[in-house]
This record gives C-alpha cells, sequence and structure tokens, in this order.
DNA sequence: CACAATTCAATTGCACACAATTTAATTCCA
DNA sequence: TGGAATTAAATTGTGTGCAATTGAATTGTG
C-alpha cells in the first residue's frame, strides 16, 4: 500500500503539523499581543519594544545599555538604534559614562519621566481587552518565564 | 511625605513592573524560542518564518498567498518577500491562478516536499532542548492558543 | 453592459531582531 | 609598563512584521 507518487504524498505527520507545535502558538500569541498594545501605546507614542525600554527606565534610571540588554533579552545592534529614536523623540538622553567610556548611560529626561504617569492608564486596558482574568495572565506569565528560562542559554 | 523631586521620582507601581506583564513574558519567551530553533533550522536551510510557511505547505499544498497568511496570522507585506526567497531557493513555486488572476498559488517543488523528511528531525530536537515534558508544552500550546485567539480579532 | 466597489498581491517605508564585524576603551599579565 | 586579550557599543547586512498605498482583476448593481 506503500505511496510514492510525490503529487499525492503522505499526510504531514502529528509532530510536523502547526497547529500542533508550541512555537508556533507562541510566535502567533506574541504576534497577536503586539498588534492588541498598538492602539494603546499610540496614545503615548511608542513602539511595542520602545515601551519594554521604558518600562526598565521607570524601574531604574541610567542603566547602561549593556544591562537594558540584560533585562530585555536584546543586543546592542537591536537596542542602539531604538534608543537613538527614543532620544530623538527627547524622553532618554544616552551618555558616555566618564569612569568608563566604553559604557553608554540610558537616563530619563523629564518627559521621559513624566510619560509614566500616561503609561499607567496601560495595563488596565489591556487586561480588559484581553478578555482575560487576572489569575489567568498571572498562571500564564509564570509558565512562560519558565520556559523562558529553561530554552534561554546561562547567563 | 509626598515625594516630588524628579530625580528620586516613586517607584514603578506593580502594574508597571516588567516582570509582572503578561506581555514581556510572551515577547522574550518567543524571542527565546526562536534562537533555539535557529541552529536546528540551519540544517534544513530555512528561516523560523520560513520554515513556518513550509509546515503549511506539508500539511496543504497549492494554497494562495491569502490562505497562508490566514493560517499564519501575517499578510502580504510580510509573506511575498518571504516566498520571494523560499522560491529563490528552490523550495517552492509562486504561480498565478489562471481561474483568478489575482490569486498567487504556491506548490512546493520536489526539493521542496522532499525537505519534509529532513524536517522532521526537527521536533524531536526541540522537545528535547527545551527540558520540558511532552504534557507541559501541550498544556502551554493550549493555553497560549485561547489566549491568542481572544485576544485577534474575529477574522 | 457599464462602472463602482471589492479583492488580492505587490510595493513602500519604518522599526525591529540578530549575526558578524569594527572601533574604542579597559584590563590583564608577562 | 606595554602589548595581548577582553569588553562595550556601534555598524553592517539580512530577514522579518506591518501600516498604507498601489495596481490589476473580479464582482456586484443598476
Amino acid at each position: 500500500m506503500a505511496r510514492s507518487n510525490p503529487s499525492t504524498h503522505t499526510p504531514s505527520p502529528a509532530l510536523l503539523r502547526l497547529d500542533n507545535q508550541v512555537c508556533f502558538a507562541l510566535y502567533s500569541a506574541s504576534l497577536a499581543m503586539t498588534k492588541l498594545y498598538k492602539p494603546l501605546l499610540e496614545t503615548v507614542g511608542l513602539t511595542y519594544p520602545q515601551y519594554l525600554a521604558m518600562l526598565v527606565l521607570w524601574e531604574q534610571d541610567g542603566v547602561t545599555v549593556s544591562e537594558l540588554g540584560e533585562r530585555l533579552f536584546l543586543d546592542s545592534g537591536t537596542l542602539t538604534p531604538l534608543l537613538k529614536r527614543l532620544e530623538t523623540s527627547g524622553l532618554i538622553a544616552r551618555i558616555r559614562d566618564a569612569q568608563d567610556e566604553r559604557r553608554v548611560r540610558i537616563s530619563l529626561t523629564a518627559p521621559g519621566r513624566a510619560l509614566r504617569d500616561k503609561a499607567e492608564a496601560i495595563p488596565p486596558c489591556v487586561l480588559e481587552s484581553s478578555q482575560c482574568t487576572l489569575p489567568e495572565l498571572t498562571a500564564l506569565t509564570g509558565q512562560l518565564k519558565t520556559f523562558r528560562d529553561r530554552i534561554n542559554p546561562a547567563r
């Protein structure tokens, strides 16, 4: 009963089916999430990765590019142009460290700090439009962090 | 006790903290997953989104660009250049539909079909390097799909 | 049948991601 | 102390994502 006609090849094995892949569920959920944020972030004039960088800076002002990268799992190739755009927007300043001229410290400007108040409106909006309960989201967050930390190479 | 000195502003509220955000857990887990796949996909000469497109085509050959986009939640702006690269690689053919010249049908070439056999080695490798159990991953997949389908606009 | 509305893919422009390389500064150590 | 090794950020090049627009083909409607 073996079939070898290439135009009627055997169906994909279960392990290769798109809807069975964690990776695709993760990938498509992440894209959907970015789209959910987009209109909300337009009100504060940020892209999604820029918003993440601002979240870090609102927690800890004056970090270096490397420290920001460790926190966000991004490298300088991504961050340097992103930070230049935030600088152009007037939200941050990029200043070489006087002690170690290799480092660049990122500090918030007054408008950058002030933006946090407006940004506080965003998480509640996301929670509402996600149509999920807080316990559901908390559980999912925990599982995703566990997964991420297992597959990320040791740092 | 109110503080208003901008250089010693109040700590970020819990809802704005990076590590409390589902969105960041999702985003960072998705990036980590892509990095996990990268070395495995190099053995078959595909990028991660190209691999997803091939998964669809191995399930259903001859789909249109729109159908592929619906399946992957991507639009023609993303898919057109991606598919052109797969065509250049010799894995697929892009042919205008004779019945409806607006559509472009994507069909596998012989090398494109043959690649599936090599690709079957990938999911087991991912499972192993994820250090997760199959039930864990199955549960996570389900939750992610539920989340994605809730936040995705109706289609 | 005519022609406006719709649909489909491609194109354009902008913003990531990331590997690989480069440049500059610092540290290590013989 | 001085050159090799290391570190930090920037740069370069490739490949996505996606909004907005374009252009061609088809459909719907009077």
